[in-house]
DNA sequence: TCTGGGGTCCTAGGACCC
DNA sequence: TCTGGGGTCCTAGGACCC
């Protein structure tokens, strides 16, 4: 048996840990720049705010409604996170962390899962404060439907699915476009075939989902019908690409501050890898223009270079960035969006060294390094930085309705009057 | 006026090799 | 006029996830 545990409306309920005035009220947290609502409270999802619409379209429901709207604080979610794992981790041993929000644990072998899942809930929810539901099932995917249904149709949050005909029964009322691993495209493809619901999917022919919907939909279906065909990952591999992008607070047409996003991209690139031992041998570099506005003028320049020897040296790796920029840059246009991305990463230590290369981190330079990334850990990012990453930041984004970083930083720990 | 940011996996097709 | 058969590697694009 496999269990999943899923955080309920996670930013949401971050911020309410902290700001109990917030409690059956309704909650919505933005995405960076503050453009679309990633989180709603239950009562804000009652208000018909749907997940990822931009906020401008719902201005007066916000407004007639008093809802309470944050920027991510991704600081506070990172840190709240951690606190739910751990705890989850020490109660199930065998756990995978899939997100911020969610892991899936082995059950196998549990006697009593419910009695177990009940125990979590309650121990998550006293330490930490954060209300989290789960599913039981047979696979991943049948824990994912089981957890579907825990939230929706439980009082206790708990629920699984340890037979064959509660399974075949909870299949048949659920929608084809909630199964983990059919989104958008598949759905209308399916139901446009005349399959609505998941037993829908289940009863139809192997060769036929293969054909349709590759490998991948066809372990989905197996997956529905009990037959385990995506693992548990309780060991945590490396990341196999990092990728560092932002939209502009407001559109941008001048190369130098589309080159100090660029380096503060590449810069947060080379901390991300050395920061999981490791580095990259590939680099991509893009920069978009708004593609909401006429789809014509849309422009997004991409280009990527085989770096010869892996490296996680941010001095180099922001050379490089630039150096494609300068190639993908076309004058005069108005960009909206940058980043970088880095890829075909390898652990630092299993480089193959090559004497025709010095660009590879000498010990001066991890040193260096090393003092660089410490002092940024403690002091706050980028107090330490290129100048080419600029002073200012003209093209960073807005957060208008940030809350304080409660858990990660001594000036903003909550106060409470005496 | 205002539209997120980070990932994974699979496939088809082209370049190249012997 | 006739024009093989087997590989590998890389990339772009498309699907998905939270």
């Amino acid at each position: 048996m496999i269990a999943l545990a899923d955080c309920n409306n996670f930013y949401a309920s971050c911020e309410r840990v902290f700001n109990p005035v917030l409690n059956n009220k309704p909650v919505i947290v933005l995405s960076n720049n503050d453009g679309c609502v990633i989180a709603r409270s239950n009562e804000a999802k009652k208000l018909g705010i749907k997940m990822g619409v931009p906020v401008f379209k719902v201005r007066d429901i916000i407004i007639k409604n008093n809802v309470y709207v944050y920027s991510t604080n991704f600081a506070l979610y990172g840190d709240m996170s951690s606190r739910v794992m751990s705890l989850l981790s020490k109660m199930s041993p065998e756990i995978e962390i899939y997100s911020i929000d969610e892991a899936f644990m082995n059950f196998t072998g549990i006697k009593n899962p419910t009695a177990l899942a009940l125990d979590m809930k309650s121990t998550v929810k006293k330490w930490t404060g954060i209300p989290i539901s789960i599913g039981i099932g047979p696979t991943k995917t049948l824990a994912k439907v089981a957890n579907y249904i825990a939230k929706r149709k439980t009082n206790s949050g708990i629920f699984g699915l340890f037979n064959y005909n509660d399974t075949i029964h909870s299949l048949k009322n659920l929608p084809i476009s909630e199964i983990w691993g059919v989104g958008s495209r598949y759905s209308k493809m399916l139901y446009s075939n005349g399959i609505k619901t998941a037993y829908d999917f289940i009863c139809l022919d192997k060769n036929w989902v293969l054909n349709n919907m590759t490998i991948v939909g066809l372990k989905t279906q197996e997956e529905l019908k009990g037959h385990k065909k995506i693992s548990l990952e309780i060991y945590k591999n490396r990341k196999k690409n990092i990728c560092t992008s932002r939209s502009f607070g407001k559109k941008i047409k001048d190369f130098k501050l589309i080159k100090e996003s660029i380096v503060a991209h590449a810069t947060r690139c080379a901390e991300k890898l050395r920061r999981q031992s490791s580095c990259a041998r590939y680099i991509s570099v893009s920069i978009q223009t708004n593609r909401f506005d006429n789809p014509k003028s849309y422009y997004h320049g991409y280009q990527s270079k085989i770096i010869d020897l892996p490296t996680n040296n941010t001095i180099y790796l922001v050379n490089i960035a630039v150096k494609i920029l300068e190639s993908i840059y076309i004058k005069d246009l108005e960009y909206k969006k940058s980043g970088v991305i880095v890829g075909d990463i390898v652990p630092a230590n299993q480089i193959q060294l090559n004497i025709f290369n010095n660009h590879q981190i000498t010990e001066k330079q991890r040193v260096l390094y090393d003092a660089v990334d410490s002092i940024n850990d403690a002091m706050g990012r980028d107090k330490i930085r290129l100048l080419g990453h600029g002073i200012n930041r003209k093209w960073s984004l807005k957060k208008e309705n940030l809350s304080p970083r409660y858990t990660t930083d001594w000036s903003d720990l909550l106060k409470i009057k005496v």
